[in-house]
DNA sequence: CGCCCTCTTGATCTCCTTCAATGACAGTGG
DNA sequence: CCACTGTCATTGAAGGAGATCAAGAGGGCG
């Protein structure tokens, strides 16, 4: 049994200790995947969701033309393929961006859990409303704004929850995606995503060494960004307190 | 105390008599908006969730710069206003695109709820992961379609969400939206929704009386969509049956 | 050493925007 | 009943952000 991370959690809502504990021990066993390597296809019949142990991955749409969109980045700590939960076959595919360790967590010990503990449903539900906000900013962003407010969008998103995760120092983190992978995301060529990324350097606004990233001016790339980042509001009225459920 | 329509939940999972009568009289009496009225602004606290009994609705973000981009279209049994549960103020402004009839429900109410009927918060977690998937497509034809795909797309899923509640008649339904704010959904400007518009009207896609729009050939325009529409599961199996919970 | 992946840059093309003008229509006040 | 106003659809012309095509360079790894 892996440690799952439970700092998203803890942030959010008071988790009684029987709470926390059958959390951390929801999963199954870690399994390592390879740079690259899928671990759940879109198409495929929904059994488990997945925690995101260590490593980074995303969630991508596969279109009937061939194209690929990424729709989340995820990095550890992260659940994934919640939202094919709701489906006949899964929507999305989870695939390896850096060697990572996954625990997958059944569809029937989730049903479990939800009898055990209805509150934990709640705070399930909390979680998803918190995804559905960052997807209505995706979508709000590629609608109306440029390409470089696009991607220093995306780079500060990754610095902000990369930080509630310790892996941030004085703006500098690592940013496993390939330019290819990026225009994925944003919804640009990776050509385009490179000259953009130029741009940022000749402006003075980020520095890459590797695949080290800094983010210089954080006022400066908060001011460039299409949206402010959300305030959430923690242990929400509607939420069932420990012990009333 | 007004109906609220329940098609959406019947579809999907098996309620209890109890459960379904608890639904329905969830909300405060109805209030009526005028065309453009403000149902719920962004930036407001958040007290309440929204059911539309009648007419159309809109949940737009507002970005700093002064544009807007809207994020859902909602149409009659639609619930709104459900992500900024999440958030210490709302994310997004609701606003009537006709006269519309709306019931809150105050969120103290909610939580009575989901701790009288701890497995209707499992509905609630079906509902918004079918909204994420929503989201999900959005955002992957946004990124990787052309404008006349994407007007495609919006036109057969408000097809297929109008059909539900039995408001089209052979492809042909009430499209009250203006082609600015179809611009808005999509992110086009209105000059160019209204060639998009009149070029799928040339190829005898559609035909447009007014604000009635016909769908002349459900199959080709499917064919031109960029992605095929989810099959949802009904009662899936991590959700606990009535009595268990 | 040689191969593949990724980054980089230039040249050209195109889809969509921007700007601008016109007409149809509904509401409104005289 | 009609001028007046505002909203919405429509169309043309010009401009620009980003795509596409193509080629070279660097680097990790068999």
């Amino acid at each position: 049994m892996q440690e799952f991370p439970l700092t998203r959690f803890d942030d959010l809502v008071t988790l009684s200790p029987a709470e926390a504990e059958v959390l951390r021990s929801l999963g199954k066993d870690a399994v390592l995947y390879r740079r690259n390597a899928v671990i759940r296809r879109d198409r495929e019949p929904v059994g488990a969701i997945y925690m995101l142990l260590e490593g980074w991955a995303s969630s991508a749409i596969r279109l009937p033309n061939g194209q690929r969109q990424i729709i989340k980045v995820h990095i550890p700590g992260d659940m994934m393929g919640t939202p094919s939960m709701a489906l006949e076959t899964a929507a999305d595919t989870l695939t390896a961006i850096t060697e990572c360790r996954v625990s997958a967590v059944p569809l029937t010990r989730l049903r479990e859990l939800l009898v055990a503990y209805p509150r934990l449903g709640g705070v399930l539900f909390l979680f998803v409303q918190i995804e559905r906000i960052a997807l209505m900013d995706i979508v709000a962003s590629m609608g109306k704004s440029s390409a470089r407010e696009r991607l220093v969008r995306l780079l500060l998103d990754l610095h902000d929850r990369l930080s509630t995760i310790g892996v941030v120092a004085d703006g500098t983190f690592d940013l496993p995606l390939t330019q290819e992978q990026i225009g994925d995301v944003l919804g640009l060529t990776s050509v385009h995503v490179n000259r953009t990324m130029r741009l940022l350097e000749r402006e003075g606004l980020v520095v890459r060494e590797g695949h080290r990233i800094v983010l210089c001016d954080l006022a400066a790339l908060r001011q460039i960004s299409p949206l402010p980042p959300r305030r959430l509001r923690a242990d929400p009225p509607w939420l069932p307190q420990p012990g009333e459920l």
